[in-house]
DNA sequence: ATATTTTTTGAACATATGTTAGAAATATAA
DNA sequence: TTATATTTCTAACATATGTTCAAAAAATAT
């Protein structure tokens, strides 16, 4: 066991052992089945049909399901984590931050997407998990999360995005609306850069035409009907 | 059983029977366990302690979890759609179609984030749902969807929206977006109101400074460097 | 070829879960 | 009150699930 787990380090070169092979296709077959199912949808069981071997040899690669999650987790927050800050990292110094940020989006978007069999981070995966194993987590999903304030923030400072949006917010809802893509990406639809495309669309200019966005309205839940059909077009 | 189905319904009054009180007790307790744990993650058990029954008295309501669960979606599809399309009803006809799909937004984030604890219609419980019981709901979901389209595509007729988005992807991403709040609102953080407000400002302009938009840039994915650290700032 | 280590199996276990059924309790009607 | 219908409980069932373990099979070393 201790042999194989240096082994399996990337850093020691040595002929990948069958070990390591069945480690990747038990890994591969957590990430399909978590990401279909969720955490308490999934069983040892599938995943062992999918892996291709016996539901009690998966436990001689992770020693309960709980940190089989943990390792789907890592792969996924890594995955994405690493794609975007080496996309990041490319860019010549003249690039401005708008341009920086529509690569990041380009990246986060293909890392997501990218994982296989729709990839796992994902929201309905995460409400699931066990608490402890949440904890040890968050601490790279925030890192990753700081990183995009930082870059939201030095854009506003450097007044490439408009000063009156509250950055952590924007993040946010910047992030989660590229992860919503996990929900409705069809592999047979819009190409990844069709939607990268259209992303960067509405974040330059909005949805609305230049000119005819309506000031505040007042809120209309105080006088309701009931009865009032609705019309469209 | 047949009489008390009857007594239910809104139309005939009638004094609220025991039952009628419990089945809401035990819906309203089922959309809380089940929004908090997912399909599968929830157990009759569980609802059963909310509710403040004994497990087998649930069946007395709902035959099975499945039926159950089907109820829980149904409140969650019905109350959003049923508060967006009020919302819409009392526009006065000389509303432009920014403003309707101001209401709209504002309306979809106010319903989805009312619904007692943290909603329901959340994809995380979507995917997990029994296909029987996703066909069923599918309708209802997707003519709700319906009316989204219909509201951009007429407002992009007009000439509010610009003609160069697909309306059909804008509404996803712009629903997925909204839906997105149900992961990251809390009670304690921002008003409801100052989250439809940010989404308002990004619709309108975008984040990026007007006039500072970045053109198309060439994609880095081909020259990556591994060992390039990540400055930002 | 033999011995040793690594990997996989298959059956079994304890527990959790959806569900059922009859009895008990409560409310309603006569 | 008495009788009837409604609502709830308790205990049990069958099954599914996470997990364990000793033995078999496969790979590797001697």
């Amino acid at each position: 066991m201790v042999i194989a787990a240096l082994a399996r380090n990337k850093s020691v070169k040595r002929k990948q052992s069958k070990a390591d092979i069945s480690r990747d296709k038990v890994l591969a077959a957590a990430v399909q089945v978590f990401s279909e199912k969720g955490y308490a949808g999934a069983t040892m069981r599938e995943v062992a049909r999918v892996a291709g071997l016996s539901a009690g040899s998966l436990y001689y690669y992770f020693s309960s399901k709980e940190l089989m999650m943990e390792a789907v987790i890592n792969v996924s927050i890594n995955n994405v984590s690493k794609t975007v800050l080496n996309a990041i990292a490319v860019q010549p110094p003249s690039a401005s931050y708008a341009e920086k940020i529509k690569v990041a989006i380009k990246a986060h978007l293909r890392g997501i997407l990218s994982s296989g069999a729709n990839a796992v981070i994902s929201r309905y995966l995460w409400v699931q998990i066990p608490d402890d194993v949440k904890q040890k987590h968050f601490i790279a999903q925030s890192a990753y999360e700081e990183f995009w304030l930082n870059l939201l923030a030095a854009a506003q400072n450097a007044g490439e995005i408009r000063a009156d949006l509250d950055a952590r917010l924007t993040r946010t809802i910047l992030l989660s609306a590229i992860n919503s893509a996990l929900d409705w990406y069809r592999p047979d639809g819009k190409s990844v850069d069709e939607i990268a495309d259209i992303f960067f669309k509405l974040l330059e200019g909005g949805i609305l035409t230049p000119g005819l966005a309506a000031d505040d309205i007042s809120s209309p839940q105080d006088r309701l009907r009931d009865d009032d059909s609705v019309i469209i077009k």
